[in-house]
RNA sequence: AGGCACGUAGCUCAGUGGGAGAGCGCCAUCCUGACGCGGUGGAUGUCCAGGGUUCAAAUCCCUGCGUGCCUACCA
């Protein structure tokens, strides 16, 4: 105690550079490899090394901060693991656009030079977020901050990869997927944005190659016709089961293709007819796989006809479905064109419209995998919150379809397998070979596609901390206790850790995943720069300091709700701030000359003292309960509501007196006490979600230990409890409450104290009040105030009703009856509501006989009550009326 | 096309079987020795609509309307 004074404001810049290396140089971020302390552990969602803090980085990391912070004051060793993902396609995207200034291509380089430039890029612009984190107050182990590209997470995706391999998991094919042609790369059906767009239904004629006439088929894509190599029709459609094995020609490229039968055909659409181009699209490719179809690839790796499409050969997709159209109307193949919407998928790197194309690629067989990572959730290994996301979860697992992991791209981990040129030996090794155990031969290619990123993402619960190698680390904190991200990368991410978890480990990689909402902006639309409706959240962090947007997250972070920013509610956290701080300064103000030694008996702790700390208790059951069950939202309001309403407008208000009063130095050192511990605790309950301001106070006001952030966490406390005192407290509360809600209906200016009488029927209740006597002089503001047995009825006076007590205020002057009356009559006219509804209750026979015993007796205690109230006010009404009769 | 949410005060949203709540906003009032980023008091609701279950429904069930999202994709 009676350490310098608190500056007049708070300045959130100062103190958060401040503390935050402060914490950084004492080590505090710091997880034991091996500890006594039970291990808690998180592991990052990796943002990618190209990204820069936006609101949904944002609102990710302080959850998983304020679950760390929690956790490692409760006494654990807990690891928050950080690191970023080397992002393949964005990564590449970037360096090539820096490229292309220089008016070069990745291919002028070649590879070895391109990655090697990379890297640059990465040191000297990469990670930028990782200082944007520091900022947010993450405090992440950042010791052990790694990249997917590092050396060991290099060797775990190896590894991985092998023993995959090995065990008949990964396979490589010739298979249609989904072609990027900007990014020039396959990508994986999740990675395939769709939506809607208007377009056109083109009808077009096949003429028979015998006899007249033909069979129209309707398109979306007509260009693509320059592939088609059959026609089909449903089986069972009567329109065309003649037609079935007949040929017709394809316009344009005068080729002769099959009329096949397959069910996969809708007879209800179009004309029932469908045009089959195995080479450009899913289905069709499937089609010809039961069909035993030729496939023709008619576009190259940019989306330009190649030389199988005839004369449109160098055009690219657009412009070729100009022309066809335009060539099937002049010779006369087109019977109509009629507008459609439908939808079109795009790369959601790039946005480009995916071309799918059938090429050699690799896949991971996810189904085995799948039914693993099904299982440990069904089992409750895994728990999913909110429990709602299972069912989306089992539904992906159970439709999952092979997982294409070969990128055509450079950066990334290129796959570990190679050809041998001399016996065409394949070689799957974690280790590049030097010769090939076949023939001995030396001239081994690699396969030059690198893995899907995912991959590597897939892996980061075991392999940050150190896998394939069997590590102290790997043995404290796997499974880790806790994963923090957002729904929408529940089938990226989430889904592929479990697999891989459970394939490598044996084990899941988390025991509990807890999935929170987009940040939208105030019409709950999602950000995005396009819209220009994002907020930045450094921005946020200048104008209103990072405890405010910290805390503005952690409270609109409701269960399965979208969280939906606004500036104005971090300024109003801005304020709650502001509130702390400067009931922090009254406090050291009014505690100087007290030393936590001094000796405060319990019996010297005035019914304030006894109810705050009551209140205390609670507030901590609260934040803990809100804390261990993810509800954000409730700690911080309990907290909130706890500190503003609790602590400041009442409990400082009542020891306002002893304070300044000198008189009684036991009384005086126990609020004092009182005062310390309640805020010094609140503080601890506000360190997760206000870490920079928390620090800041306790270093100035305790400072008993080194970091509030290695303090511990408070518990609830039975002995803490006191109803007793919570219950005195709310009668007298009340009491004041009604006198002041009389002196600001009925006008009478604050500073003019008045006199009242409290008419008590029970002699426990006198006692009570006579207790509460200062604090209700103090703050209803009276001259006099008269605590008696009797029932009397004074005339003159304003009456109110708390509880069992009848509350009388001699306004100064004539009263004005008019306005006292009508004060009266609301009063009634509430009492009477509330009155009807209980006793309609109580009236009812299947009522008292069918609902709970403690429900019955509860509504009867409320009915007799109100009866006491109404009759209370009716007798003050007649009172009024026969007083301004004899006044 | 299927699936999942949501619809509560002017706004943003908690609440999920027995007293309709919070924050912001609004009205009135107060320069009380921590705070005007404050204090005190006040007003405000067909808890989307309709039906059902129940002694009792904002809360559970069904239907409808509206909104949002996810998954799949039929040319």
């Amino acid at each position: 105690m009676g350490k310098e004074a608190l500056t007049k404001v708070y300045e959130p810049r100062a103190a958060e550079a401040k503390w935050y290396q402060y914490w950084l140089d004492n080590d505090f971020f710091h997880a034991a490899d091996s500890s006594s302390k039970e291990p808690f552990s998180i592991v990052i969602p990796p943002p990618n090394v190209t990204g820069m803090l936006h609101m949904g980085h944002a609102l990710n990391n302080v959850l998983q901060d304020i679950c760390v912070r929690y956790k490692r004051m409760q006494g654990y060793n807990a690891l928050w693991m950080p690191g970023m993902d080397h992002a393949g396609i964005a990564t590449q995207n970037v360096v090539e656009q820096e490229l292309a200034k220089e008016g070069l291509t990745r291919h002028d380089l070649g590879r070895v030079k391109f990655i090697e430039r990379v890297w640059e890029w990465k040191a000297k612009y990469g990670g930028v977020i990782i200082h944007q984190l520091k900022r947010l107050g993450c405090s992440c182990d950042w010791s052990r901050e790694r990249f997917t590209m590092d050396e060991g997470l290099s060797k775990a995706v190896r590894e991985v990869f092998v023993r995959l391999y090995n065990d008949g998991l990964i396979y490589q094919g010739d298979y249609i997927v989904n072609w990027c042609p900007r990014c020039r790369t396959a990508i994986s059906d999740l990675e395939v944005e769709y939506h809607m767009e208007a377009g056109h239904l083109w009808n077009i004629r096949y003429p028979f190659v015998e006899g007249e006439g033909g069979i129209v088929v309707a398109t979306t894509r007509p260009e693509t016709m320059l592939g088609d190599t059959a026609v089909a029709v449903n089986p069972n459609d009567g329109r065309y089961r003649e037609l079935i094995g007949r040929e017709v020609i394809l316009p344009l490229m005068n080729r002769r293709i099959p009329v096949i039968a397959d069910d996969y055909v809708t007879m209800e659409f179009g004309s029932g007819a469908v045009k089959i181009t195995p080479a450009s699209d899913p289905n069709d490719f499937a089609m010809a796989g039961r069909h035993k179809l030729e496939i023709i690839r008619i576009m190259d790796d940019n989306a330009v006809i190649n030389k199988n499409g005839g004369v449109y050969e160098g055009q690219d997709r657009y412009e070729c479905r100009r022309n066809v159209v335009r060539d099937l109307e002049t010779g006369g193949y087109l019977v109509g064109t009629e507008p459609y919407a439908h939808n079109i998928g795009q790369c959601y790197r790039c946005k480009t419209d995916i071309e799918p194309a059938v090429s050699r690629q690799w896949f991971v067989k996810i189904a085995p995998l799948a039914k693993e990572a099904t299982a440990a959730v069904v089992k409750g290994k895994t728990r999913i919150i909110p429990p709602s996301w299972e069912a989306t979860y089992f539904e992906w697992m159970n439709n999952i379809r092979d997982w294409c992991i070969s990128r055509q791209i450079w950066w990334g981990h290129r796959i570990p397998v190679w050809n041998c040129d001399g016996c065409g030996k394949v070689i799957v090794a974690s280790h590049d070979p030097d010769l090939c155990p076949d023939c001995g031969g030396t001239k081994l290619r690699q396969e030059e596609d690198v893995l899907d990123t995912w991959f590597s993402s897939g892996l980061w619960p075991f392999s940050t901390l150190g896998w394939p190698e069997r590590t102290e680390a790997l043995r404290t904190f796997y499974p880790t206790s806790l994963l923090v991200t957002g729904f929408d990368i529940l089938f990226f991410w989430v889904a592929r850790m479990m697999m891989m978890g459970l394939y490598v480990m044996k084990d899941v990689p988390f025991r509990d995943v807890y999935l929170h909402a987009l940040v939208r902006d105030e019409n709950g639309e999602k950000m995005s720069k396009s819209k220009g409706n994002s907020i930045d959240p450094l921005e946020m962090m200048d104008r209103f300091g990072t405890d405010a947007f910290r805390f503005t997250l952690a409270a609109f972070t409701a269960q399965g709700r979208d969280v939906r920013m606004s500036e104005e509610r971090i300024e109003g956290y801005k304020y709650f701030i502001n509130k702390i701080w400067n009931a922090t300064r009254f406090s050291m103000m009014n505690v100087e000359d007290y030393s936590s030694d001094a000796a405060v008996q319990r019996e010297d702790e005035s019914i304030a003292d006894r109810w705050i700390k009551a209140r205390l208790n609670r507030t901590i059951a609260e934040v803990i309960r809100g804390l261990d069950e993810y509800r954000f939202n409730d700690a911080t309001a309990a907290v909130y509501q706890f500190i503003w309403h609790e602590f400041c407008d009442w409990y400082l208000e009542l020891i306002k007196p002893v304070l300044y009063g000198k008189e009684n130095n036991a009384a005086r050192r126990a609020a004092q006490k009182t005062l310390t511990d309640v805020l010094t605790t609140s503080l601890k309950l506000l360190h997760p979600f206000m870490p920079f301001l928390t620090e800041e106070i306790w270093q100035t006001l305790v400072a008993d230990e080194s970091s509030i952030m290695v303090s511990p966490f408070p518990e609830a406390d039975e002995t803490m409890s006191d109803p007793e005192a919570e219950g005195e407290m709310a009668l007298i509360m009340e009491v004041i409450t009604r006198i002041r809600n009389i002196r600001g209906e009925m006008n009478v200016v604050p500073s003019l104290k008045l006199k009242a009488t409290l008419a008590v029927p029970a002699a426990d209740l006198q006692t009570t009040l006579e207790k509460g006597r200062v604090y209700i002089m103090n703050l209803a503001n009276l001259e006099t105030l008269i605590i008696t047995g009797e029932m009397t009825e004074p005339k003159g006076a304003a009456t109110a009703v708390a509880g069992p007590v009848h509350v009388y205020l001699f306004l100064a002057g004539v009263i004005d009856v008019a306005g006292e009356e009508n004060r009266l009559q609301k009063e009634i006219a509430r009492v009477d509501k509330d009155l009807i509804l209980v006793s309609r209750k109580l009236a009812n026979p299947e009522f008292l006989a069918k609902a709970a015993e403690a429900v019955v007796k509860k509504e009867q205690e409320k009915a007799r009550v109100l009866r006491e109230k109404r009759a209370a006010l009716d007798a003050a009404l007649i009172r009024l009326a026969a007083f301004s009769k004899s006044g």
